[in-house]
DNA sequence: TCGTGTATTTACCAAATGGTCAAAAACACG
DNA sequence: CGTGTTTTTGACCATTTGGTAAATACACGA
């Protein structure tokens, strides 16, 4: 029949697995993995629970799936940094990727949030196997550039955390944000903000003054 | 006999009750309300399940309680902000504060992030009559400090979201940070960055050079 | 030591939840 | 249209979970 160990999946299965997945992404990052139910997902993709099951065979493939494709979609901007760039303009472009992706994705950003808060028991292999050697390669790349001269010289794990922490929080503490901001779209002066603090503390001491906020 | 409405505790009360809400503190944290079990914190507190109950109305009750404890604790560091001190020196201690309670107080700040992650449905009151009017106090401290031009001027709120995002990412996101770090301590080295990445961005074009990293 | 209010446990319960299964319905296609 | 396959459903099930009621054990002052 196939001479393919897999089938290929119909349209019905590709449509159906994408509503399931986009209503789980609505439910996990909103409640945590132990906070959703089935029923909810099932309720939010439109169908019936045991039709969800037809396609997962489980809540924890579910949730397995969505975290798979999640770390791709999350470490692109790092790949994206190129060390034939120029440093500052890469590190602030970076920021730039990582803030727009809390506005674009902030169910992504809080998925991610929920599954580390909670010690990562399920994407603990992804972090080890695929982040961890990114960052460090990009952790080289970073120190190749402060020991050339061309960025201030800080460390550069503790800079990257900075900007995934100030970029991120604007999607994971959006509750608290909303409240203390009331209805204003914080990305906008988030983006100001954050290209004057990373400039400030990444240009070289001997190029000339750092961009200083209100300082032509 | 007793004149007052509520009698004060035995000494039996005030310990169970203490030893429920650690547990509490330690379940909630790491899993989350939904996630956590009134089992799971009985077990870990050393009481049975129905016990718990004796002390406590349930598990909201519970929660609720530790979020309001929590409340205090979270605005102590800001509340400290004294607008008649050097401005530079008290907001890099408000950093140093900051990161202190992330290394002090890991589960309090994870209990924290839990709750707003989920769209802070038990904490939203809080916000608003507690942080709220504190958070808009010491913008405007922030902001009279700038005008005088004892610090740059940047946007005061995100300033402070930048402090809350970088300092309590480290409590928030242990996980991942191990992972990264593979076990040394980040704090100190956190600690350093931090200080040098505010103090760059806060200093007055004027004042002189900021204090650049690798420069003396 | 006794009696009374406090503390703790044992045995439950109802609802929620993840999951199963067989049969029905819908569908693709010659 | 008819037939074989895919998809969907309704009825169920076992476990977990928050919570209760009543009985029992305990502390402690008179």
């Amino acid at each position: 029949m196939d001479d393919q160990l897999v089938k290929k999946p119909s349209r019905i299965q590709r449509r159906n697995r994408r509503r399931i997945l986009d209503a789980a992404l609505d439910v996990f990052s909103a409640h945590g993995f132990r906070g959703a139910t089935l029923d909810q997902i099932a309720e939010q993709a439109g169908l019936s629970k045991p039709n969800i099951l037809y396609y997962f065979d489980g809540k924890e493939e579910i949730h397995v799936t969505l975290l798979s494709q999640l770390m791709e979609t999350w470490l692109d901007p790092l790949i994206a940094l190129d060390p034939q760039g120029d440093p500052l303009t890469e590190l602030l472009a970076y920021v730039q990727r990582k803030l727009d992706m809390s506005r674009d994705l902030p169910r992504e950003s809080r998925l991610f949030a929920n599954e580390i808060l909670q010690g990562a028991p399920r994407m603990d292999p992804h972090l080890r196997a695929d982040l961890k050697p990114l960052f460090d390669d990009r952790c080289v790349v970073i120190q190749a550039w402060m020991d050339a001269g061309k960025l201030a010289a800080v460390d550069p794990r503790h800079l990257i955390f900075s900007i995934w922490a100030t970029t991120q929080h604007y999607a994971d503490f959006q509750a608290q944000i909303e409240v203390l901001l009331e209805g204003q779209d914080p990305i906008d002066a988030a983006s100001q903000f954050l290209q004057t603090m990373f400039r400030n503390l990444l240009t070289p001491a001997d190029t000339g003054a750092a961009h200083r906020p209100g300082v032509i």
